[in-house]
Order: structure tokens, then C-alpha cells, then sequence
RNA sequence: GGACCCGUGGCUCAGCGGUUAGAGCACUCGGUUCACAUCCGAGGGGUCGCUGGUUCGAAUCCAGCCGGGUCCACCA
């Protein structure tokens, strides 16, 4: 990347010697030379260049880092801007941070309230004493404190974020976009004021979405309560009783309700009854929306405090009365229970019923609550004007763009939950009575109530245009914090701005998130971004599952949230992102366990060592190499085993890569450890070692480990890219790369080069007999240092070359053809261990492994036999043909063997 | 109430139509401390939730049921 204005590679890291890796050691260095070295900043435009873009979920600002942060920002964010960017595509991953509104508000009022302030006029408030400004004031000086506090967890994560294009959701410039956004969408009809039924907070004292109310299963009263005609009736009519659970909302009902085709009402509907305590006449009426089966199959209908009932309402015309103020008092409209608070009123109701005679009973009910989800309080549904948001004409392009695959949702499942929200989408109340926010670019004459709307970019208003009194007064609530989250894409490369970073930055890649957060915000995004820009804001949504402790969500009420920062304090960021991410299929939950952290940290540290043991070669023998590390060594020297690790290491670049195109990310972390632990770690180096090795091979082993040690780290950096870092830097200390890269962050990622299949197959072969051998020394109970004679018949010719390894890893003398002893199968090669053995036991073992081969014959015989040898594909025919003359020759071999046994 | 996901060895999870179903942890046994206060080697352990169906062939596809979870929803 030509002008990143790279330093030096820390000191400490180079001399970084720990025989055990301690990432404490390494981390802060690397990310802050990384960071320094530009090397996060994509390098300029290139014509045909495709860049990758990523938008980082904005955190909240005033939050910490939790597992599901990890996972998603250091997991798979992290990987694939990483792996991007090795791939040489300009990667941008954009980071900034979300004003969170209330959570936010809430958090510095606490704050506040320990240092003896707080906001004024409020009740709610902890403390008394702050004006509106001199409130936001303190909001932004809390934020001088939040902000970095966030941004360094994620450096501490290694998030390779573009820091020189770091946003803050209030930052000035994007309270501009919002604005405009605002006003655009307020002259195209897209927003509206309305008087509707409101999720209200008595304890936030402010409205709030249905996305935001969460449900919660409670058991409460259930009270029956008879409602007396308003006229005499005819004998044996029944009488009117409702069920509620909310008996103190009776003296704001309109209207009793049942189901229009309900036989026990038919004909009573358009009479009327007396409202109990407030004595009010209101009607029978029919309508669908009545459960006949609930209770006694008639509804009170509460338009101001209830949601279904103000539907209902809606469409029978009835009169809204409000009961309950913003506080949670009764209203004067409740009569005699004005002035109590909802609970006490709830109870004087229930006293005065009894008094009545109208309390018919009460039993308990088991029933859903609706709650809001930042302080848990109880939902107080109220009649409110607020400024809502018309979201069906912006849902349809954007539900075409998934449908037409112009957006891919990964996992695919989620494109169903996402359709069905979408195809439902109701109306999005923007407006919140809270302080810490957007601004509402609105305002209002107090002469006239003309609505005020500002043009863009115009300063505030002072006079009303219609009336041109001066006496204007702007909205005083802000905007949902994801009013303006959902602008991120588009507002923070510029627009509404033609700029640079626009027209090259958008759309986007990929955006990366939890699935718990499709609605909030990766919907948003696509409506708006498509409104805004007229194009999608990225082609790619993977969502990842939820981090679990106990089965269960984390979440901050249940209080089983688990922070990262002190796992990353203790076992390194690489550890954790590892463990995140190994073996986790797209979009799956996953249960946290330590067991999971301990194999991440054991897996970097292996890595660390055998790179250890590479590097400790290569200061031996620093001649040995001749040519750029990064190319495959070649030539006579190259023994057996170092042909096989290269070809090996070829079609690991190729499994991974594939794994990676794929979004198997669990995958690739299991393909790697396999890879580095299994045939690198314990065959390759104990057959590289010095004592190991033929004479005159010495160097070829330093080459091969040099080469196989760069591909390693570059294919394992996107994941773990602090312990790779710190060995790549030491590495490239001895010699160039053909990439000449200052840096793993900036190196290319490997293109696999040419294999040797044959080879890989007759090695896996000798790794296979090589574990028969050492199962039968096992068998046989022999002391390690015992030389052994193994024999190795039948189709044993592909092993001629790895006499010598199979010798040095199995502590035998190897020789092919004849032999004592008898023969363990393994394929079609008989291997043969000179054990001292009872005849036997030696016989014994040959008859189970007769009977053993029989079956297996047996069922390759009856398959051939089947209808599967005329339906099945050609290939698979061709395979169980294979292998039953494989199992015959097994089966002959032991027979045999028998009978001289 | 609806939708979706999951149910595979003691635990955490892969595999999602074709060899004797895999990995890590845990467990048993045997070594080692010469890259790895560790590591190496070997082993035991699974009727792939249940019941049907489709198929030459099902952990894998379909249906129903049971259990767990998540989201959506106006049952008072």
C-alpha cells in the first residue's frame, strides 16, 4: 500500500522471546503501530479497484464491550476485513459509536445524581438543579470520558479500524445529515404527527417502538366486573361481565365490545350499559376483534390505555378518555379516583366494586406484560402525539432488494423472519421525550400553530412565515437513537455531500451483526439507504448467533453478561477471538464455556512455539536460505516428509481460502488448528528436527519450515493476528518475502501453489501405519526405548520411501516383505510387529480381526449386490468396488495367517 | 397465538443424501521434560430426541410429536 507512512516494527515485539506466548507482551504495541503505520486506512483509488467496506456496529457509547461484541467485531468482523484486505481489495471498516439516547441519558444522570445534579423539571430526575443546556453540557463532557473508553476496548479486541474516519452518531456534521434527512423525509410525506397510542415509560418518561417493548410473563388478578344495563332488560338477559386485569382503567371505557357473530350477544348489540363507578352510559358493540372465548367473551374498551381497544375504537368512532397522566396518576377524567397513583387506584377500584356489588370475582391469570426494555418498567399505553415515520412504501424496495438477491442474508433462513417483519411493518414512532438526542427540526407558532419546517441547511427559524409572530417554539423532544443509526452507511462517507469517499465507499460489503438486531437496524438501514441513496448499503448480511451462557441470552437484566476485557487482560485477544469463532456454523448460538477460551489460548500458543522452533533453525543455519521465504523451496534436498508439510500446506491455502469464500469461518478455525497442531506440530517438526534428519538435509528443513511457517501465518492472521504478527515480523527479520510487506496486516494472502496428491496420499498412508505400529507396541506393553522389527507385506511398495520415517517415529527397524509374526491390516498393507506374543493371544487378536474384516466384506457384498449397484452414480459404484477387493485381500491375508497360526 | 432455530459421545460443537459419524475439553493407560510449567503417544465412549415416510442408500430430505431457545404478536 503505497503511501501508508509505515514506522519501524516495535522493538519489543521483534526481541519478544517468552517461551510461553504472553499477548500482554505484544498487543498494545502491535495495534498502535499498526494504527500509526496507516495500515487500517484504505490506500488511494486505483481505477478497476474493488474495494471492501465494512460498517462497524456501532457500540454504545457509554457501553462495554460484551461476548457478543467479541464475537462479532474481533470473530468475524475483524477476519474478514483482515482477509480482505490480504487479498489486496481497499478495505475500509469504519468505526464510530452510537449516542444511545436514553441507555446514555440514564447512564450520565446517575452519574449526575452522585455528584448532586441533575435534570430539572423532571421528577423522575435523581436531582434537581440543570437547565436543558447546562444538562447537555454535562452529557458532553461525560462523553469526552465515554468515548475513548469504548474505542480502546475495541483496539484492544485488534479491530483493524479506519480510526481517521471515526464517527460519533451526535458529532455536528451528523446532526446536519439528520436534520436534512429529517426534513426530506418530512416534505415527501414520510413523516407525520399523529395523535396515537404510545408505549409510554413512567420511569424514562418518554415514549418508546414496539421494538423496544419486550414481554415478560406475569401472574395477576383477573377480575370480573358486571357492567348493569342502562335499561330495563327483559327477564333473562344476561348481564354484561367483563374480565379485566386493569380494573382501574374502567372509568376511561367507551364502549363494551363482543364478537359481532357471538350467538349470547347477537341481538343485545347498540344497547347500553352503565360504566361502574363513573356511572357513564356506553354501548354494546361487535367487533372482530373480540376473543370469544376469553373470560366471559365481552371486552371493556379503553381507548387511551389500551392498543387493541384504541384500534377498536378507530373504527367504531368512540371517544378516547385519558385516565392516567404521563406520571402514572388518575386524571380528574377518573373521577373519584383522581389524584391516586395507578396502584393504589387500582385497589380503591376493586373496594368500590365490592361496595357496588358489581365485583362479580377474581381469580389469577398467567399473561404477558408488556415491559420497556432499557429499565424493565411496566408499559402505561397512552394517547400521545407524536412525529411517526410511514414505513410501508419504504419497505417495498427494500424487501425487492433481498427478494432479487441484490442483498444476500447469510444464514438464508433469516431471510424468512426478515420478510415477515417487513411485509408487516408497522408505522415508527421517532419521536422520544428525552433530552440527549437529535434535535426535532421543528417549529411551532404559538399564534397561529402553524408548523414551522426549516430548509435545509437554513439556520433556525425566528419568525413564523405565515403569521410572522415571533413567538416560535421548536418540538422539545429528540429523535429514537436509530433514527440516526440508520442513516450510518451513506451519513458518515458524507452525503448528503457528492464525496470521494461516497462514491467510492458505497455500497457497502458486507454488514456483519447479530440477528438481534435485524430489525432495529439492518432493516433501517436498507429502507433508508435505499430512500437516501437509491441503491442498497451493502450487498451481504451476515448475522451471527447469540453468545449464551446457560442456554440463555446474555442480557444485561438477566445479569449473566460476560465482559471480554478481562479474558483478553488474561489470555490475549487472539485466544478469545479463536475460541469465539472455532467450529461455530453460520448464524448459530454458542454456549461460552472456559474450556472453549483454553483451547483458543493452547492453540496460539502452539503456533507460537512451533514458529519458536522455526525461527531457532533458521538462527542455526541462517545460510540456508537462499531465496525469498514466501517461495515454495525446491531441489534434491527437499526430503520425503518436506515435499509432503509443502503440499500439505498448498491444499490447507486452498481449504481455507474456500472455507473463508464461504463464510465458514467455524470451519476455517478447525481446518487451521488441525492443520498447525496435527500435521505441522506433531509430524512435520518432530521429523524436521535436527537428530531426525537425513545428512546434507539440514537446510532443506529450514527452508521448508521457513516457507511453511509464512503461509501458516499469513492464512491464520485474519483470526489471530496478534501471535502471528509477532512471529511474521521475526521471521521476515532473516530474509524478504517476494511481497516485500512491512507487515502481516498488508501482505498477501496466499495463492496455493502446486501439490503433490500422490505423495499426500501414500504419507497419510505411513501416518496410518505408523499409528497401527505404535497401537500394537502400546498392545503389547513394551517399554518405549525397545527396539522393535516391523515388517511391512503385502501392498507395502507406496512406503518404500518412508522406511526411514516410520523407523524414526515408531523407535522399529523397518523392513518390507517376509517377517515374523502376525500381520495387522492396514489398508491393503500387512504390518507386521515382532512382539513377543503368546500364540495365543497373537491368534486371538487375528480372529477378531477376521471377524471384523468379514463384516465389512459382508456389507460391501450386499450393498454390491443391492439395487444400489444399478441406481447409484458411477463414482460411488466405483468406490465400493475398490473397496471390496481391498476387504477380500484383507480377509484372504488373515486366513492365511490363521492357518500357520 | 404465530414464525424461526436447535436437539449428534459426560461437556462444547462440526458434519446436513453416499467409506467403519468427526474435533476440542473431560476420562483411562503409557511416556517425556532436547519448540511448547507442558507436550507426546495409545485407548474407551455415540440406537445422531421420538415415530412414521421418501430413497438403492437418511444423522443428513419430508410429516407429526416431544424437549430447549429466540423473535414477532392487540387475548383483555
Amino acid at each position: 500500500m503505497a503511501t501508508q507512512t509505515h514506522t519501524k516494527p516495535p522493538q519489543a515485539v521483534l526481541q519478544y522471546r517468552g517461551k510461553n506466548f504472553d499477548a500482554s507482551a505484544v498487543e498494545t504495541f502491535l495495534y498502535d503501530w499498526w494504527d500509526a503505520s496507516g495500515f487500517f486506512t484504505p490506500g488511494p483509488e486505483r481505477p478497476g479497484e474493488k474495494p471492501f467496506v465494512m460498517m462497524l456496529p456501532l457500540p454504545n457509547v457509554t457501553g462495554d464491550l460484551h461476548l457478543g461484541h467479541a464475537l462479532g467485531f474481533g470473530g468475524y468482523e475483524d477476519l474478514m476485513a483482515r482477509w480482505h484486505r490480504m487479498r489486496g481489495e481497499p478495505t475500509l471498516w469504519l468505526p464510530g459509536s452510537d449516542h444511545a439516547g436514553i441507555i446514555a441519558q440514564i447512564v450520565v444522570e446517575k452519574e449526575l445524581a452522585k455528584e448532586g445534579a441533575g435534570r430539572k423539571g423532571k421528577d423522575s430526575s435523581p436531582t434537581l438543579g440543570l437547565s436543558r443546556a447546562e444538562f447537555l453540557a454535562e452529557m458532553w463532557r461525560w462523553m469526552d470520558h465515554y468515548k475513548p473508553r469504548i474505542y480502546k476496548q475495541l483496539r484492544m479486541l485488534g479491530c483493524s479500524l479506519d480510526w481517521t474516519r471515526v464517527h460519533f452518531t451526535m458529532d455536528p456534521d451528523m446532526q446536519r445529515r439528520v436534520r436534512i434527512h429529517f426534513i426530506r423525509m418530512y416534505r415527501k410525506g414520510h413523516l407525520y404527527r399523529a395523535d396515537r397510542i404510545v408505549h409510554w415509560c413512567l420511569t424514562c418518561q418518554t415514549t418508546y417502538s414496539d421494538l423496544e417493548a419486550l414481554h415478560v410473563v406475569r401472574t395477576d388478578q383477573l377480575s370480573y366486573v358486571r357492567y348493569p344495563w342502562a335499561q330495563p332488560m327483559p327477564a333473562g338477559t344476561p348481564d354484561v361481565v367483563v374480565a379485566t386485569t386493569r380494573p382501574e382503567t374502567i372509568v376511561a371505557d367507551t364502549a363494551v365490545a363482543v364478537h359481532p357473530d357471538d350467538p349470547r350477544w347477537k341481538g343485545l348489540i347498540g344497547r347500553e350499559v352503565l360504566v361502574p363507578v363513573s356511572e357513564r352510559k356506553v354501548k354494546l358493540i361487535g367487533d372482530l376483534a373480540v376473543d370469544r372465548e376469553f373470560g366471559t367473551g365481552v371486552l371493556k374498551v379503553t381507548p387511551g390505555h389500551d392498543a387493541t381497544d384504541f384500534e377498536i375504537g378507530q373504527r367504531h368512532g368512540l371517544q378516547v378518555l385519558s385516565a392516567i397522566d404521563t406520571r402514572g396518576f388518575m386524571t380528574p377524567a377518573a373521577g373519584p379516583l383522581a389524584g391516586l397513583d395507578r396502584d393504589t387506584a387500582r385497589t380503591a377500584m376493586i373496594e368500590r366494586l365490592k361496595e357496588k356489588g358489581l365485583l362479580v370475582r377474581q381469580e389469577p391469570i398467567t399473561h404477558n406484560v408488556g415491559i420497556h426494555d432499557r429499565c424493565e418498567t411496566v408499559d402505561e399505553p397512552l394517547v400521545m402525539k407524536q412525529w411517526w415515520m410511514k414505513m410501508a412504501p419504504l419497505a417495498k424496495p427494500a424487501i425487492e432488494a433481498v427478494r432479487r438477491g441484490a442483498v444476500r442474508i447469510v444464514p438464508k433462513y433469516q431471510e424468512k423472519i426478515y420478510f415477515e417483519w417487513m411485509e408487516n411493518i408497522r408505522d415508527w414512532p421517532v419521536s422520544r421525550q428525552i433530552w440527549w438526542g437529535h434535535s426535532i427540526p421543528v417549529w411551532y407558532c404559538t399564534d397561529c400553530n402553524e408548523i414551522v419546517v426549516p430548509d435545509e441547511d437554513a439556520p433556525d427559524p425566528t419568525a413564523c412565515p405565515k403569521c410572522r409572530s415571533t413567538e416560535l417554539r421548536q418540538d422539545p423532544d429528540v429523535l429514537d437513537t436509530w433514527f440516526s443509526s440508520a442513516l450510518w452507511p451513506h451519513s458518515t462517507l458524507g452525503w448528503p455531500e457528492q464525496t470521494p469517499d461516497l462514491a467510492r465507499f458505497y455500497p457497502g460489503s458486507v454488514l456483519e451483526t447479530g440477528y438481534d438486531i435485524l430489525f432495529f437496524w439492518v432493516a433501517r438501514m436498507l429502507m433508508m439507504g435505499i430512500e437516501n441513496m437509491g441503491d442498497i448499503p451493502f450487498q451481504t448480511v451476515y448475522l451471527h448467533g447469540l453468545v449464551t451462557t446457560e442456554r440463555r441470552k446474555m442480557s444485561k437484566s438477566k445479569g449473566n453478561v460476560v465482559s471480554p476485557v478481562g479474558m483478553i487482560e488474561e489470555h490475549g485477544a487472539d485466544a478469545l477471538r479463536y475460541a469465539l469463532v472455532n467450529g461455530i456454523a453460520a448464524g448459530a448460538d454458542s454456549e461460552f464455556s472456559e474450556g472453549k477460551l483454553e483451547n483458543g489460548r493452547r492453540f496460539v500458543n502452539k503456533l507460537w512455539n512451533a514458529g519458536r522452533f522455526g525461527l531457532a533453525q533458521l538462527e542455526a543455519r541462517p545460510s540456508a536460505l537462499t531465496g525469498p521465504i514466501d517461495v515454495a523451496p525446491t531441489g534434491p534436498d527437499l526430503t520425503e516428509a518436506d515435499r509432503w508439510i509443502l503440499s500439505r500446506t498448498e491444499a490447507t491455502v486452498e481449504d481455507l481460502t474456500r472455507l473463508l469464500e464461504q463464510y465458514q469461518f467455524g470451519e476455517y478455525a478447525t481446518a487451521l488448528q488441525q492443520f498447525v497442531w496435527t500435521e505441522l506440530a506433531d509430524f512435520y517438526i518432530e521429523l524436521a528436527k535436527p537428530q531426525r534428519r537425513p545428512a546434507g538435509s539440514l537446510d532443506a528443513a529450514v527452508r521448508t519450515l521457513a516457507y511453511v511457517l509464512d503461509r501458516v501465518l499469513r492464512l491464520a492472521h485474519p483470526s489471530i493476528p496478534f501471535v502471528t504478527e509477532t512471529l511474521a515480523l521475526q521471521l521476515w527479520a532473516h530474509g524478504r518475502t517476494s511481497d516485500d510487506a512491512p507487515s502481516l496486516v498488508v501482505s498477501a494472502w496466499p495463492k496455493p501453489g502446486a501439490r503433490d496428491a500422490g505423495l499426500e496420499d501414500r504419507f497419510g498412508l505411513a501416518i496410518e501405519v505408523i499409528r497401527r505400529i505404535r497401537e500394537r507396541r502400546q498392545e503389547a506393553d513394551l517399554d518405549p526405548r525397545t527396539k522393535v522389527q516391523v515388517a511391512l507385506g503385502g501392498d507395502a511398495a507406496p512406503l518404500q520411501p518412508f522406511a526411514e520415517i516410520i523407523a524414526s517415529l515408531t523407535g522399529a527397524e523397518v523392513r518390507f516383505g517376509g517377517g515374523e509374526g502376525a500381520p495387522t491390516l492396514v489398508r491393503a498393507v500387512e504390518v507386521r510387529v515382532d512382539v513377543p506374543r503368546e500364540a495365543a493371544t497373537d491368534r486371538a487378536r487375528l480372529e477378531k480381526e477376521l471377524a471384523d474384516a468379514l463384516v465389512l466384506l459382508e456389507k460391501t457384498r450386499v450393498l454390491l449386490g443391492s439395487e444400489f449397484a444399478t441406481k447409484a452414480p458411477a463414482p460411488v459404484i466405483a468406490r465400493e468396488r475398490a473397496k471390496l477387493a481391498e476387504r477380500e485381500a484383507a480377509v484372504a491375508s488373515l486366513r492365511s495367517e490363521l492357518a500357520k497360526a
